[in-house]
DNA sequence: CCAATAACCAAGTAATTTAGTCAACTATAT
DNA sequence: ATATAGTTGACTAAATTACTTGGTTATTGG
């Protein structure tokens, strides 16, 4: 069973796609620097969750990554499925094989909890997670301070416009 | 999150403990055999079980460890805290301040996660995994490897009887 | 008493996994 | 052309897990 940063991680930049994407696609660098998730790490978990299809890419300028499909078809299990192996809480990987072939002691326990786990994570699509209020204000205060961010940067205006209008849209 | 070999040795061991402790208190070295953990790891998480008082050991010979109280008053997520440090699905440990002291986009969800888990766990008791009948079959051919695999030790007749009587009890 | 037993404890190590870096390459918009 | 931004693979550092080693204490049966 593993559920630690990489899952958390793809989550939190798949509900950032979310919550930013209205029909251009977003750059990783965006989502880098409003979820402080390194770029190159994002990259990595990005391959993953385009090969799973929840995700496809736009190549060149302006270029970026956009949801395949929409907000209430794309769920929490899914994301973390992608990234991780599983979220499988037996060591056998449900095979019920992991004591010399033969199911072991607390195997049914174990598959009882994943399925648990799996049912619940499915329940949550990234549409209902948008929606909830505290993710909205979280998502505010994330782009106000990505804006003082860039503001100490070297900016042109474009660059702000495009922020302001993703911020207050 | 982290639910790993190290959860599921405990509640295994936990489980067997249960399983096999009629009266007479059981040694690690038995539970090592049957459920094939390492002896010297095993050492390691009775002491955490200990320290949480799930167990009580009795030292010397003949002695061993016992479930400090009534199978229906021990929970798995009891356990599995006992040896992890949580079922914890959130990187703050639940404070809500994993980005610069405030909370971050997905922690409610991960919160959320968090207490699925622990009252799924919390809902099962050593007697409810005891009563199963998968349980009670594995036990079964686990105590008959066990006989074999001594069959083919040196042993005496009481080390023998020992055995058998908690095979056939 | 004494030797065997089995819990207790501390430190260290090997293997694995995670999280992240680096460098090169490809497609595309301006 | 050139800058942008995705794509890929290999590589590294840190953390964690799983396990070993080598003791010490307490208790019991002989
Ligand atoms: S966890 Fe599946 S057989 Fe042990
Ligand atoms: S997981 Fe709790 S604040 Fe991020």
């Amino acid at each position: 069973m593993r559920l630690t940063t990489k899952g958390r991680y793809a989550v939190t930049a798949m509900l950032d796609l979310a919550i930013h994407s209205h029909c251009d696609p977003i750059s990783l660098a965006e989502i880098s620097k409003r979820q402080e998730i390194s770029l190159s790490y994002l990259e990595q978990l990005f391959s993953k969750l385009r090969q799973a299809e929840l995700v496809v890419s736009v190549r060149g300028p302006g270029g970026g990554y956009k949801l395949s499909r929409s907000l209430d078809d794309i769920f929490v299990a899914q994301i973390v499925d992608a990234v991780n192996e599983s979220i499988d809480a037996t060591s056998c990987q449900g095979k019920g094989n992991c004591q010399h072939g033969e199911v072991c002691l607390t195997h049914h326990l174990w598959s009882d909890l994943s399925d648990q786990i799996h049912h619940f994570l499915s329940g949550i699509s990234l549409e209902k997670l948008v929606d909830r209020g505290d993710v909205k204000s979280i998502s505010q205060r994330q782009n106000n301070v990505a804006l003082e961010d860039v503001d100490h940067e070297d900016l042109n205006q474009s660059d702000l416009r495009v922020i302001q209008t993703s911020h207050t849209a």
